[in-house]
DNA sequence: CTCAATCCCGACGAATTCACTTGGGATTGA
DNA sequence: TCAATCCCAAGTGAATTCGTCGGGATTGAG
């Protein structure tokens, strides 16, 4: 997604291109790239001199988006996950008092990650640029 | 943890007993507590009769140390760890810009984890009863 | 039109981790 | 003396994660 964010603006980069820039095998890249698609993080162009392109500018994509896209939702614990239609897969709910604290860990961590966008991740350079 | 908090100043509480109340192996629970004990949170008594107590009253003992002794040092990757004596097992460091990323979600969580005690997660007698 | 580049997709495999078990000591109060 | 209890290292089984494999489907370029 960083590779992405940097080529923003100049067209769809191939996933070769990225697997060579990021030294990550293509077909791994893939899996990824089609999970980002699906939660339309991204968009692609087939064909010759297709490839993938940012759905979005780059400072209108949270990391917390990315991240719940490519891991799942936000769950430090089974027990406090972010998912709406949790069924709990815990049995110890009535004696466990513990989830509390995972409630709280994991709003801790989506607080952080809501507040970095993409931007902050692609290396500068309007921003840091003399 | 949470039980031996709830056991505070009524004497050790032997394994079994813990075992018993949480449905959990005995077994298992001893290597938590020799962890525990190593980490210096709770204190021993060999023999019979004997068990485990907290070091230390259970306000005065805050999840991240319970956290950090049972489950190691904080680190949501591993580029991000919280270890003083990291030897950065990340190869891509030069190119990596994502690293920021998690050293802010470790910090968060390192924050939600201090700002909690054992204490907090006892279910509370004298705070709650009216 | 043809074809090479590219995306699309499901199933598989190896390495690691996690929760737990096994099997044996060593101490100490009753 | 002895039973209860802590002490400890090594091993196991299931799940997860990272990555592979093989074979399509689509489309721009020549």
């Amino acid at each position: 997604m960083v590779q992405l964010g940097r080529h923003y603006g100049a067209g769809p980069s191939s996933l070769a291109e990225i697997a060579a820039e990021e030294d990550l095998p293509r077909a791994y890249l893939e899996q990824l790239a089609f999970v980002l698609r699906d939660a339309g993080l991204v968009e692609s162009t087939r064909g010759a001199h297709g490839g993938y392109a940012l759905a979005k500018p780059p400072e209108a994509i949270s990391m917390s988006e990315v991240l719940r896209a490519l891991e799942g939702p936000l769950a430090p614990m089974i027990c406090a996950t972010d998912e709406p239609n949790h069924d709990l897969a815990c049995d110890r709910t009535s004696t466990c008092t513990v989830n509390f604290l995972w409630v709280r860990v994991r709003d801790a961590i989506a607080g952080a990650l809501d507040t970095m966008t993409l931007a902050d991740l692609v290396p500068a350079r309007r921003a840091t640029n003399p």
